[in-house]
Parts: C-alpha cells; sequence; structure tokens
DNA sequence: TCAACAAAGTGACCAATGGTCACTTTGTGA
DNA sequence: TCACAAAGTGACCATTGGTCACTTTGTTGA
C-alpha cells in the first residue's frame, strides 16, 4: 500500500493550513504571501499548489475547518432549545466566539469584501456557513417565529448587526460592546417575531 | 505668469480624477490599475505620479471630493434641527445618500477594510468624514441628547448599523431594506437618547 | 525672436507576488 | 533492483504599484 505517502501529504498539508493560519491571523489574506507560507512551513512555493488550486481555496478550508466545530456544539444546543430568546442567545454565543478571535474577525471581514468582487468566491462564501445567511439562520429560528414577520428578514438583520460591529472592531474604534449588540439583536428579534402579550 | 500651465496641470488632474472615479465605481479600488486610470484618461502612467503619491492617495481625494457637498447640505440642515429624531433623520439622509450610490458603497466598505491593515491610512480614514466616526456624529447629536448615555456610543452603534447594511449590499443579498435599518437606529437613539415620559 | 529654464508628460525599468511547469528526489510494488 | 508514481523544487511568467532619466511643451527675460 502506498499510505506512507499519502500520510506524508496529508501531514505536508497540515503544516502548510497551520502556517497559512497563523500568518493570515497576524497579517491578514492579502498581506500573507504563498511564499512566505511555504517557507514558513519549511517547504518551496511549488508544493503549496499540489494542495490547493489557489490562496483562496486555502482560506476557505481553513475557515471552514475553523467553524466545523463551534458549529457542531451550536447544534447540539439547538436542539435542545425551546423558545426564540434561548435559539438567539444561541447563536449569539456562536458568532460571539468568532468575534472574539479578533484577528481571524478582521481577517474574515476582509475575505468577505474581497470575494464580493469575484463571483465564484462569493458564491462560495454564501453556501459556506461563516456567513450566518439568512437562509441558514432562518432555518435556526423559522420553528420559534410566532408572527409573519420573515425570519430571513431577522436573520438578515442579525447579519447586518454582526458584520458591522466586524468592520467597528476591525477598525478598533471600540466604543461599542458585543453587549450591546447583542442585546439590540435579541430585542429586535423578540419584538418582530413574538407575539404581543 | 504661468497659469496655463498650471490650468493644464490641473485639467490634467480632473481627467485623471474623473478616469478613476469611474473604474473604480465599475471595477473596484484594488481591480483597478494605475495604468487603466491613466489610459482610460489618455495619459501615461508616469504622469499619474505627478499629481498623486499613491492609488491610496489618489483614493482619498476622490471620497474627500464625492462627499463635500453633501456634507454642506447636511450641515446647513442640521443647524436649523430641533430634536434627537429630526437630527436623527438628517444625518440617515446622508448615510442614504451614500449607500444610494450602491457601487460606491461597495468601493468605500472595500477601502475601509484594506485601509484596516494600514496604519497611516487608517489615521487619515478615522480623520476623514466618509466614515461617520463617533466623534463627529456625537458632536452632531450631544445637544439633544437628554439622557446620560453616551453620545459616542449612539454614534458607534449607528456606524455599526450602517456599515453592516453596507456588507450587506455589497454581497448583494438585498433582504434587509435600508428603510428598516434606519428605523432600528432611530429607534436605538430615541429609546436612549431621551427621557422617559 | 530666441535662448535658457521649468514644468508636464513619457515609458522602460524595478521589485513583489500569484501561479505554472519541467525537473529532481523519494517511496512503492513486483 | 528496477520502473513507475507521487512529493517536492525553484526558475520562470504575467501583472502591478511605483521610480526615474529622458523628451516635449510652455514661460520668461533680454
Amino acid at each position: 500500500m502506498a499510505r506512507k505517502q499519502q500520510e506524508k501529504s496529508k501531514q505536508t498539508k497540515d503544516e502548510l493550513m497551520r502556517s497559512a493560519g497563523e500568518l493570515f491571523g497576524q497579517k491578514g489574506f492579502m498581506a500573507t504571501t504563498v511564499a512566505e507560507i511555504t517557507a514558513h512551513a519549511g517547504y518551496s512555493k511549488g508544493s503549496f499548489y499540489r494542495h490547493w488550486v489557489s490562496k483562496d481555496k486555502l482560506f476557505m478550508e481553513i475557515v471552514e475547518n475553523k467553524l466545523k466545530e463551534y458549529r457542531s456544539s451550536r447544534d447540539e444546543r439547538l436542539d435542545k432549545a425551546s423558545n426564540l430568546e434561548e435559539v438567539m442567545h444561541i447563536i449569539w454565543d456562536f458568532l460571539e466566539i468568532i468575534v472574539r478571535d479578533e484577528n481571524w474577525a478582521k481577517v474574515f471581514l476582509e475575505f468577505t469584501v474581497y470575494a464580493s468582487r469575484i463571483p465564484e468566491l462569493r458564491n462560495d462564501l454564501s453556501l459556506s456557513q461563516y456567513r450566518l445567511s439568512e437562509k441558514v439562520f432562518a432555518e435556526l429560528v423559522s420553528d420559534f417565529v410566532e408572527t409573519d414577520y420573515p425570519p430571513e428578514k431577522l436573520g438578515a438583520f442579525n447579519t447586518v448587526l454582526f458584520e458591522g460591529y466586524m468592520v467597528q472592531s476591525a477598525l478598533g474604534t471600540g466604543i461599542v460592546d458585543l453587549k450591546d449588540i447583542r442585546e439590540a439583536a435579541l430585542t429586535v428579534a423578540l419584538a418582530n417575531g413574538l407575539k404581543k402579550v
């Protein structure tokens, strides 16, 4: 069996991903060069392209990995949720994890904006789960929305708050608190999603 | 007098700015090359650098120009405002003008995120007025805030909503309406900035 | 009117970077 | 041990922001 070769290949890929992950976090997506990534991991530039067709794809894969674990814990909790408020808190716990990782929040945003110009990437992004797309959000909350306020709209509003906060945080003004944002999101969700008593 | 030369120089600069303005709007900041800008205006690349030290600076100057007129009309109206609600509407009328220009809203965002990595630019940006910085906002509203809720925080929250909407709009999902966002901003401002009756 | 200078404009050139590819090294199976 | 395939390499390419020595055009004063 050619197992040893495959293992080596996988290990190389992991090393490159780890290296890229560090550098992206420190310097951002654009400012990190492919040559740096490979050199930092002890390889040559060419070997990079045995594993990914482009820097873009590597990035997407890292993000995918980064979020997989968060999502699974989120989804476990969501199964047990019994009302809109609980669901909102679970979702925002999840978003908070992302934002807390300041460097990466910044990189996410950078990549999101960058990708918005590139049709193929934009498509990938809207399918990927790091953007809490309205669709995904709508699925998560729709069981608990009591009014006919469209859940997609609630989701979109959530994303507005979340990504707006990321811009704020990327520029480092740090005046609004994530708590304020979360509160606002909750208020809007409950005000529109629940029947008035 | 060497007036003719100065005029020619100014005209060239204007032509380059117009050319750049069009191309940035169509293709974005990064994707527009200096060579394109000059070629489109009928000049050579080198002449660009007689007028600006970098593509960045050109961009900032275009933005500055773009917003100067909006601001003056805004400030006129602000002088006549007599309560928080009016001020908020004037501010959002202003922000709405920016967002309505879809291409440019996208470019603003692109540049904002890009600039956040470059200390000098980030500094310029926070001084520039296209980002409604908390400071500027605070000045605008502080006369009308009746509570001790910090006006800077109101401002920051406003910016979160505004820039969050820009991300949304850049990615082209178009589910939330600017009207919703404006309403949310108003609600928060009035709820926190006015004494309860 | 013209010589000398200054300003405007040019484009070859540079370094950096994402990506390619022909080549070398290493592992595998018979 | 040999032939083949996979992993790894680095010179090379095209593109781009920016530089600079050079050419063209306008200005000034005698």
